[in-house]
DNA sequence: CGCTCCATTGAGGGCATTCAACTGTGGTGG
DNA sequence: CCACCACAGTTGAATGCCCTCAATGGAGCG
């Protein structure tokens, strides 16, 4: 594995991407908070900063009561559901900025798993407080309906990818949405470290992890991507895009529109 | 097909589960507005009551903007969302006493596509009216949560059956899951009608129409169940709940727990 | 009575899985 | 320091589940 800029004291701070509140899925929160009380002791007061958790731990169990939802600051997370008998599925990868937990409100407990992927720092944030402060401040309010409609919409997003997308596709567009999500955060779109294994990776696709290998050995032999151990270079977009919007290429599924007739 | 209980006038009052606010998903929150006011008439001004669709007939599409949301009184409704290249999934299958459009809010938009899959009678709730009341009571507010976790659970629910499961499973699951929504409404939980047709339930699990046919037929001749046509009965829930657990039979995907080590 | 859609069944084939072996790396302890 | 182990990652071979294609019968509808 070659080096990659290897900082000095990477272990003091998570590595990737750089912390800034403005680029935090809380931050309109946070602002909120501030500016409407004008007292940043509030502020405190609800969010508690920097958790810090290692690669492997967990922020919180499924079932577990919902006490705290955490604003990744830096670092990588993964959240899952299990069943009882021990198969379990990955719900996404969460990264610098995302509000983890929150889908739990209005259960008291949380519905999944999440667990650091690597050295991750979080703010912790206190639901019981928080939800005082929604109900008093319809902004607030509004956020959460944001946040929990936007984890609706990814959930579908994955959804579709499992029931109707090949295993080239599924991997396109993971790639996509990981070159994206990296875009936002003003991060190179199209070079970057993957915070997560190929185990699961496959896992979070419906794949086998040697699927994941075998299709991103041939998506490098192709010239489409380079891949290095976790470091992977975007090298043709378009023809990324082009995979995973399936153009033609093989007949994948009845791509029937099976609506009812009027 | 058989007939069953063919009632005489089935066209004016949409069929299946009789209609009932209490076993409404928007009973609290109507029971609330009507509480909380003392004024029945501002419920009337929050809720247009029975607007019906016919079979086929679309109660709101993909990215239009959000003025309603929809409790189902009576029928049944199924919610999809596509692709720009046409493909399609069905995100669930609802029937009376169902809140539809919710999980748009906080983005202006609907998010997917709901049509009726029966005749279908709801009730109209304006959105903007709705929210104006939830920003003044908080116990509304906490009910859009609940009802936004519950569909976020179930997309997990949905996700993990799709990802991880093999269509025995899935239509297992499926016949159990309708089971249990009928019992809920005080329906036999072991006869039943489906909605909707072949084709919807294996867009819905990921399968095609044709494995639905087959595993059916399967499940027929072993005794699980009975189908003939629309018409299902459970005759073996517990080795239905064996499938749909998939306690060993044959070894299907990697059972893997591929936690990370501490 | 055509038409269309839904449902069913058979045949054949393909994509992805499962099983297996191998490599490199990091951590551990003798 | 170096076996030793565990695990992530890769690659090959073979099986199998499920899809695709195709044909048929029946129901509902204009």
């Amino acid at each position: 594995m070659p080096e990659h800029s290897s900082q000095p004291s990477a272990a003091a701070e998570p590595t990737g991407v750089p912390i800034d509140c403005r680029n935090c899925g809380a931050y309109r929160l946070c602002l909120s908070l501030w500016l409407k009380t004008g007292d940043s002791s509030l502020q405190e007061y609800v969010v508690r900063k920097k958790q810090v958790f290692k690669r492997g731990e967990v922020l919180y169990r499924m079932g577990q009561p919902l006490e705290y939802v955490y604003v990744i600051r830096g670092g990588s997370v993964k959240t899952c559901i299990s069943t009882e008998e021990g198969r379990m599925q990955v719900m996404g990868f969460h990264m610098a900025g995302e509000l983890l937990g929150l889908n739990a409100i209005g259960n008291r407990r949380h519905n999944c798993e999440a667990r650091a992927t690597g050295l991750t720092s979080v703010c912790e944030v206190s639901v019981e407080r928080f939800e005082e402060l929604a109900r008093k401040d319809s902004a607030i309010q509004y956020q959460i309906f944001k946040i929990m409609g936007a984890e609706i919409r990814h959930s579908q997003e994955l959804l579709l990818l499992l029931g109707k997308h090949s295993a080239d596709e599924r991997l396109a567009a993971f790639l996509l949405g990981l070159s994206q999500q990296f875009a936002q955060r003003r991060c190179s779109p199209t070079e970057f470290v993957l915070s997560m294994s190929r185990s699961d990776i496959g896992n979070y696709l419906g794949i086998a992890e040697e699927t994941v290998c075998r299709v991103l050995a041939r998506f490098q032999n192709d010239g489409i991507i380079s891949s290095e151990c976790r470091h992977v270079r975007l090298r043709d977009l378009q023809r990324l895009r082009q995979i995973a919007r399936h153009p033609a290429a093989s007949g994948f599924r009845r791509a029937a529109l099976p609506h009812l007739p009027a």
